[in-house]
RNA sequence: GGCCCCGUGGUCAAGCGGUUAAGACACCGCCCUUUCACGGCGGUAACAGGAGUUCGAGUCUCCUCGGGGUCACCA
């Protein structure tokens, strides 16, 4: 049975580098119909942020990634919340110490200062030099029996080579003699993160351990904490991060490295997913657009990439427009509807701004600027009346108002169709473009060049007392 | 600096010894058209460099260069 494990420390947000390990590593488990586990990191406490732990996981359950186990599910492997687990660490160091894996070190932190910067004054690399390994035991007890602070140290041989598989990376081994004796256990009697890590894993019987990359090169020193242990060792599948640029993370500098940053820009959870989802991973075909559903069917380790991805809000954008763009016209609706209210425009015809809006919707921030103008009429200039491709200018503008505005009034229904067929009718009949008619209309209505929509459309939201109105003010400007 | 990892267009990325080196985003052009957008068609653009191995190298090996990671009683 896989059994995988996201384990966040709770700092208040998700970023989404974060997001896509914890998609990877569900995923990975669900693909393989195993159990997909949460443990909160939560042992800094210096860092701890009040509701964090709610951001977790409100943010997994928003996208659907739910947990088989965690602090709030429960599991035959809790508690799934590292503060919990404190107690439990140190009596695995001192079974260590006992096979002589480990031992204890009562060096201060002055004394290694002293001596790592004898060494690099050397121009050596620093390394502790097991000045306390040969301490004898009987000194060993006498000096913990007087209270003097230690911590337990890892036993790393001095000669051999310690290694480890990665699914992705493959066989990665080191000279044992380049690794340090990494404290296990701090003066305060807790487990460094390292140490709480492996234990942690172990007695959650996880198989598969996915993290990040940054761990590459301490993961042989862990693989030698099993061995020392006799645990069987898991699987190890680690992962790029997600880069700004060539030569950085993305990071919370950036102001866009988190999921609730782009919700807030108005982007589609579900684009956000599928474009992280890719981002360092590729099916193996041609498609791009997944649901979290078939996310699990086509996910696999050959298709994530060894090297890092940048970040492409250009192409995140085109995907959520994509997916603006696949959404029933309610549930455009139901998205679109907050910006309506922001723009003064959620009184007018829903059918016709989701007709004109879905298509040209990237973001839903992008909304309230594109129909700003049907609430107010901008102040524009009668340059606007010229353009070049529609044969119109100020002269033909005139023109193409005196009997539009009459014919208008005329007008017995207000409708869409009514519209449409009244003046793409005059056109015809005059044996003009449709463009030379639809100009001046549009130009007068909008006061922009570039606007949502066409004439017609726009006369239909605003009405025939408010379209007249602009019509014959952008008629008093000619 | 030691050690480890990575290196195909601007970006994502296919490629697993033989291809005209895919595809997507972006960009440019054309078409459609009631402006813009959508849609359709087309185009520019890449194997970091150098030695090998091989009949043949983006694919294997080594070196160089570039980037990243890691070397805490932080997580």
């Amino acid at each position: 049975m896989v059994r995988t494990r996201f384990a966040p420390s709770p700092t208040g947000y998700m970023h989404l580098g974060n997001l896509r390990s914890a998609l990877y590593t569900y995923l990975y488990a669900k693909k393989h119909d195993g159990r997909f586990i949460l443990r909160i990191e939560d042992t800094d406490q210096a860092r701890y942020v009040e509701g964090a732990v709610d951001v977790i996981y409100n943010t997994l359950r928003d996208i659907g990634m739910l947990w088989d186990e965690g602090p709030d599910v429960g599991g035959g492997y809790g508690p799934y919340v590292q503060s919990a687990r404190k107690a439990m660490y140190k009596p695995y160091a001192e079974q260590l110490v006992k096979a002589g894996k480990a031992y204890y070190c009562f060096c201060t932190n002055e004394e290694l200062d002293a001596r790592r910067e004898e060494s690099s004054a050397k121009g050596e690399v620093w390394k502790y030099d097991k000045h306390c390994l040969h301490l004898s035991p009987e000194e060993v007890q006498k000096r913990i029996a007087a209270g003097e602070p230690h911590v337990i140290r890892q036993n790393v041989p001095l000669s051999g080579e310690a290694s480890f598989d990665d699914l992705i990376y493959g066989h990665i081994a080191v000279d044992s003699a380049e690794l340090d004796d990494m404290v296990l256990v701090k003066a305060d009697g807790m487990p460094t993160y390292n140490f709480a890590n492996v234990i942690d894993d172990h007695t959650m019987a996880i198989t598969h351990v996915m993290r990040g990359n940054e761990y590459l090169s301490s993961t042989p020193k862990y693989n030698l904490l099993y061995d020392a242990f006799g645990w069987e060792k898991p699987v190890y599948i680690h992962m790029t991060p997600i880069m700004r640029d060539a030569s950085h993370k993305l990071s919370k500098r950036d102001g866009d490295a988190y999921y609730e940053d782009y919700l807030k820009k108005g982007y589609l959870k579900e684009a956000i997913v599928n474009y992280v989802a890719l981002l360092g991973w590729n099916p193996g075909d041609e498609r791009e657009f997944f649901t979290l559903d078939e996310l699990k069917e086509a996910f696999d380790v050959d298709g994530m990439s060894k090297s890092p991805a940048i970040f492409d809000v250009n192409k995140l954008t085109w995907m959520n427009a994509e997916y603006v763009r696949r959404l029933s016209p309610e549930e455009f609706t139901r998205h679109a509807l907050p910006y309506y209210e922001q723009a003064g425009v959620a009184g007018m015809d829903k059918d016709i701004l989701c007709r004109i809006l879905q298509k040209r919707t990237e973001v839903f921030t992008q909304i309230p600027q594109m129909v700003e103008f049907l609430a107010m009429l901008p102040e524009y200039d009668t340059e606007l009346f010229t353009n070049k491709k529609c044969k119109t200018d100020a002269a033909v503008s005139t023109e193409v108002l005196d009997f539009v505005i009459p014919a208008l009034e005329a007008l017995p229904d207000w409708t869409e169709e009514a519209l449409h067929d009244l003046l793409i009718g005059m056109a015809q009949e005059r044996g003009m473009k449709n463009g030379t008619l639809l100009w001046p209309v549009r130009i007068a209505l909008a006061g922009k060049q570039v606007t949502p929509g066409g004439a017609i459309e726009i006369a239909a939201l605003l009405g025939r007392e408010e379209s007249l109105k602009r019509l014959k003010s952008g008629r008093a400007k000619l």
